[in-house]
DNA sequence: ACCGTAACACTAACGGTTAGGGTTTAAAAA
DNA sequence: TTTTTAAACCCTAACCGTTAGTGTTACGGT
């Protein structure tokens, strides 16, 4: 699965991380808004037309690890551990999410996010694309079986729970206070009652 | 409250409509993305900088009345009967605001939206601010006393309702499906019980 | 050694959006 | 009524993210 990476493709993830690198220095010391393209493309020393080639807007730049995301949300649903029920593994995940984005390192980032609005637009229709995989993943769990609906409205929920904790003063704490809701809409919807 | 409106408001009603309709008729015409601010000024009669006094952004032309929606859904919350309870009567109104827009005459413009990314994004970050009112709506409430975090929760879900209804194959029962998962998880959060 | 092509560069443009600065006219103040 | 204010509108020119068009280089498979 994993050959060892020829040069092609290490310059090009050097080249994407010079790009990330420069532009992320650039946002942090100037502001997101007071920053152009062309700066950035000149900053990290490569084409204006390059930059776009590895990501596909400018919003991408701050965003750079959001397959990560999305992947991670995946992997606590189809890679859980057999019988663990869903919702606890969605939980734990989440939690550490927020965990990470709620650091003190990434403080600086997260305050450039909230204060411009493109880019808590941006974040917002990215979450609903994860939303989007995360319903996929859960409809394709052999063990649940939901209407498509359901899959669509808890992963939807649980996003929520992602972006409404990270914005609250106990961030943790609104995570446990939503799943506890989700949880509830949970087995409104799920047929498979065990008692 | 609603005094005679003078000549100004009404000239200045007047030209909004005239390019909310000249926009809508070249976007059904040509299809949204081939149309440019220009052509629609222009189809208007106005200048380009008239009409981005009277809409905010290209996209704003297309939903045109999303304060309606906003008002309905937080009018829902505060205009209900007195002891009336909150979810049934947010049901009925997302039922209705469904209904509306699957309905026959509004189909071409539903898919104009459903088959361009930027409108279908613009939506939803829409909905996103629809969301925050209906919160703020819901934490005014005397009668109901729930955290914050339960108030915006609420306030998603039930966006989230209409959001996946509205794509749904059977869009009222869409509707009645995730409201029956969000009444449970209000069960939840509200500390009122009666029995 | 050779060819296909992925990665990158450069220029020029497109399209949404805004700044700057001016004219008219409804409406409020004198 | 007359005067003043300011809202609504116009025009031009630009800004900035993004893309098309067209080459050039150099890695990697044959």
């Amino acid at each position: 699965m994993t050959v060892p990476p020829g040069r092609r493709e290490r310059k090009k993830a050097a080249t994407r991380q010079k790009i990330a690198d420069a532009a992320l220095r650039l946002f942090l010391e100037r502001g997101y808004e007071a920053v152009g393209i062309r700066d950035v493309a000149a900053e990290a020393d490569v084409a204006v037309t390059t930059l776009f080639s590895h990501f596909a807007s400018k919003e991408a730049l701050v965003f750079e690890q959001d397959q990560d995301f999305e992947q991670r949300l995946t992997q606590a649903v189809t890679g859980r551990a057999p019988q663990e029920p869903l919702l606890p593994a969605l939980r734990r995940e989440i939690q550490a999410l927020v965990r990470h984005c709620t650091a003190d390192g990434a403080a600086p980032i997260w305050h450039m996010i909230d204060t411009s609005p493109t880019l808590r637009e941006y974040e917002e229709s990215m979450r609903l694309r994860h939303a989007e995989s995360l319903a996929v993943a859960i409809a394709a769990d052999p063990v649940l079986s939901l209407t498509t609906t359901a899959c669509r409205t808890i992963a939807r929920f649980v996003i929520d729970a992602y972006a409404l904790a990270r914005e609250a003063a106990d961030p943790e704490a609104a995570v446990d206070e939503i799943f506890l809701m989700i949880e509830a809409a949970w087995e409104v919807a799920s047929p498979s009652r065990r008692t």
